[in-house]
DNA sequence: AATACACATAAGCGTCTGCTTATGTGTATT
DNA sequence: AATACACATAAGCAGACGCTTATGTGTATT
């Protein structure tokens, strides 16, 4: 279940930072372990993680392997946040209008 | 730090289930239980999570305690999704909205 | 005060996570 | 073809997670 890998994806501090990192623009693996003190194989490992979840999408360019933030992730996550909205506080209001457009 | 608290209880789809029953209305610990096979203890520490993470609030009436969704969660989530607006898909516009009133 | 009930906490255990080192795969360069 | 580089995968291990049983705490009832 996607939303089940989404949430498990994000569960760990390392990914959320590599994520914020790949928000900051594209990157292939070796840019984005830059000064994270991690090694290759776990960045490679918490990449593939990310992936799977939909929240980040990979494309090769020669021996680099670009990535990027997959907005199919977010449009997720805000799926996930929908559900609730008769929750949400106050200054959320806008978010109903978003919910209008995403019923149909 | 109460972002990684939040996402790790998501995390667990038993704790997501549970806090999807509260989502159709409060209720106590014993209630939560019907239906889902799940021990007093494990619901009881379940709970414990998702209320260190903001995602649920207590308020004990006599020898039951009431738990229900806390909005204060849900709106973390929404601060975290908004840090990656950009990349929001293009059906989610009506969130910039939002933003817009969040910023200040 | 004694009992009953709702819930929390403690301790222990199997399983899963995230890391490491070692090795494999794919692409560019010479 | 041989080498170098970027990245993926495998195997193993320490620590975290979620569960269980046992016990503690708090409130209502008699």
């Amino acid at each position: 279940m996607i939303e089940n890998d989404i949430f498990r994806a994000l569960a760990d501090p390392t990914r959320r930072a590599i994520y914020e990192k790949l928000a900051s623009g594209a990157k292939n693996a070796s840019s984005l372990r830059e000064g994270m003190q991690i090694s290759q194989p776990a960045m490679s490992q918490h990449l593939a993680v990310l992936r799977n979840a939909r929240l980040v999408r990979e494309e090769r360019q020669g021996r680099f392997v670009n990535y990027e933030v997959d907005p199919e992730g977010l449009a997720l996550i805000a799926g996930w946040l929908a559900k609730y909205r008769a929750y949400w506080p106050q200054r959320m209001d806008a978010l109903k209008e978003l919910l209008k457009d995403m019923d149909q």
